[in-house]
DNA sequence: TCTATATATCGATAGATTTCGATATGTCAA
DNA sequence: TTGACATATCGAAATCTATCGATATATAGA
């Protein structure tokens, strides 16, 4: 499995796409704090099980889309916009029909 | 399912992004025309059934990252670029971290 | 240390997905 | 119309995935 590959498979699921969209927009409950929302959270805004979310949030986590920090008891995550920025540059390369290999530095139309 | 759940979806699919690459470029055998890819070259290239390959452009199609015609007996397949320009606009909007509702028309960061 | 809380992992199950061979459909050329 | 070829669809097998309850691990506080 490439990194895309594992990256695309991340975005494959429904409730992970929510997932990354509550990231983006978190209420002012609980835990979140300063855009960091836990894994509570989530869990409460999905209506999925403790076990679902954390095998979620381990799947996003292995493709780089999220940060995840420990606070004491709690995970703290936040997305990873260096990420999104480098897949949005795949789909700009792709949607400029440039090919990936001799292609002069700086050209990416991002 | 949203048309984004299905994007992703149809792109996590290691057999399907080797067909996304190999539309953007072609090798000169077979049918393959100015761009315009046959099945059978597919087929040739990813080493898999006729059958199987049917099936992965039927969902490329769907999730609108392919463009299908027919040419007497063969099916001309090419990327569809403003499908991975948007794309690639729903990455920037997240890697900028803006808000898709709240915000003022022209400012996505793609 | 003991208890409560937050998250991770385990094992199982239901449902989805990939893949194939077989067959159907559609199109061109005799 | 008939035969050959390209692609689509069908039905089935194997694998993968999402989900859950139960349990383990880790941390904070008493």
């Amino acid at each position: 499995m490439t990194s895309n590959d594992i990256l695309f498979k991340a975005l494959s699921d429904p409730a992970r796409l929510r997932i990354l969209d509550f990231l983006r927009k978190p209420g002012s409950d609980c835990c979140t704090f300063e855009g960091k929302v836990c894994a509570c959270d989530i869990e409460r805004e999905l209506g999925l099980s403790q076990a679902t979310i954390s095998h979620h949030m381990k799947i996003l986590v292995a493709a780089e889309l999220v940060a995840a920090t420990k606070l004491g008891r709690w995970m703290h995550y936040t997305i990873r916009p260096e990420t999104f920025a480098a897949t949005a540059a795949w789909f700009a390369e792709r949607a400029a029909g440039t090919a990936p290999a001799p292609r002069p530095k700086g050209s990416v139309a991002a």
